[in-house]
DNA sequence: CAAATGTCTTGACAATGTCAAGTGTCGGCG
DNA sequence: CGCCGACACTTGACATTGTCAAGACATTTG
């Protein structure tokens, strides 16, 4: 087994990644209340300090998972708003940031588990904080440009929250409950379609209002 | 302090309401992260081994705890439809009864905070999955009274978990993060609002369907 | 080559969840 | 009245966990 004693036995800053990947992949089998340090440890087959190493701490791990989902998260909202800006309306733009939002979550359930989780970690002065503000920034921004110059700073923040909780509350259903065994994408589809329906009314509750 | 050894020191069944209290009490303000059945033992000045007596293991409690939760919410959105069902439209019920989950998500973190958990404890078999059902059963009847007969089950299942998602991920966002201190009640407004126009939309898509 | 540094290991400690075994009080029975 | 079992709790013990401290080795630096 492990030579007692260390030495560079990993390759360059590989254990770091691999006790993220590990981590991550027990949080979406068994829920973080049943993932230890110790259990990540073992699993990734290194002593169980060797993580505390890379990490500082138990919520050092946490919030680089929380670093890692929001710019995840962050980066395929910029790629599908990059790749569509000519081709889609704001609306659709943003229909498009929701469903990948909920998509992400789906297919990151380790990640997800662990975002807005503020007893797991303290994201105050981390960089997760940053990236999740980011991905707000984006769907602010398309709310903007859907909402006419007039909106007020509480309309617009509205509807950002509005839009948001669509995709999180979804996203948590999902996720926490075993809902997605008996509900297969159809009802995924319905529900977005239902989502952008409600964009849709975003954009019409622009359009019709005649004054004040 | 306590006597070596025990005797019946509490009223009736005393205890084990206390220990629930102490319990979401200490979730609400620490996150369940932090909150050990030796803290609540503690905190409930008893021996550690006193809570168990009531609810088998630690798990048991937070079963319990989400009974309680789901109760209260079917609880008072029955009380707001019976209260209103001759005055309100089912639409107008819908929208009440989102604003109710978010309240009460909100003035019950401890509780809240539980709900959806499944590793924390299983609730296959257990009552608390009785209560959940009841909550989501409610919603489900109040889409379907909106939504015409012809309307799909996947029709009607998606626009419950739309509505559904709505209170769900606001709330999350409120409970979870710390946005209730920048984010007055006018946000919340706001987002009600916003439900509402959703709602409205689902009651038009009603109506507007030509055929098929 | 020697020293410093970075990566990992082992060992130890307090706290936690939980099992096992006590200890005291209460209600009912003779 | 006195005994007895059930109940509601207590204390004690154990494996596991997060984390601190110290050691071992390879690599880098001088």
């Amino acid at each position: 087994m492990a030579s007692t004693g260390g030495g560079r036995t990993e390759a360059e800053g590989t254990l770091r990644r691999r006790v993220l990947d590990t981590a991550v992949a027990l949080i979406a089998t068994e829920g973080v209340e049943n993932v230890s340090m110790r259990r990540i440890a073992r699993a990734a087959g290194v002593s169980h300090q060797a993580p505390y190493h890379h990490f500082g701490d138990r919520s050092g791990v946490f919030a680089e998972i929380n670093r890692e989902a929001f710019d995840l998260l962050a980066d395929r909202m910029d790629a599908h708003i990059t790749d569509n800006h000519d081709r889609l309306s704001p609306g659709e733009l943003a229909t498009g940031c929701l469903r990948i939002y909920v998509e992400t979550a789906l297919e990151h359930r380790g990640h997800f588990r662990v975002m807005f989780r503020q007893d797991l970690c303290d994201l105050d002065g981390h960089p997760a904080a940053e990236s999740a503000l980011r991905s707000f920034a984006q769907l602010r921004r398309l709310v903007i440009s859907i909402l006419p110059d007039t909106a007020s700073t509480n309309e617009v923040d509205g509807w950002v929250m509005t839009l948001w909780s669509l995709s999180h509350g979804l996203a948590t259903l999902l996720v926490e409950m075993s809902l997605d065994r008996p509900l297969p994408g159809i009802l995924l589809e319905q529900h977005l379609d239902n989502v952008s329906a409600t964009v849709r009314s975003l954009v019409d509750h622009t359009v019709e209002r005649p004054g004040c």
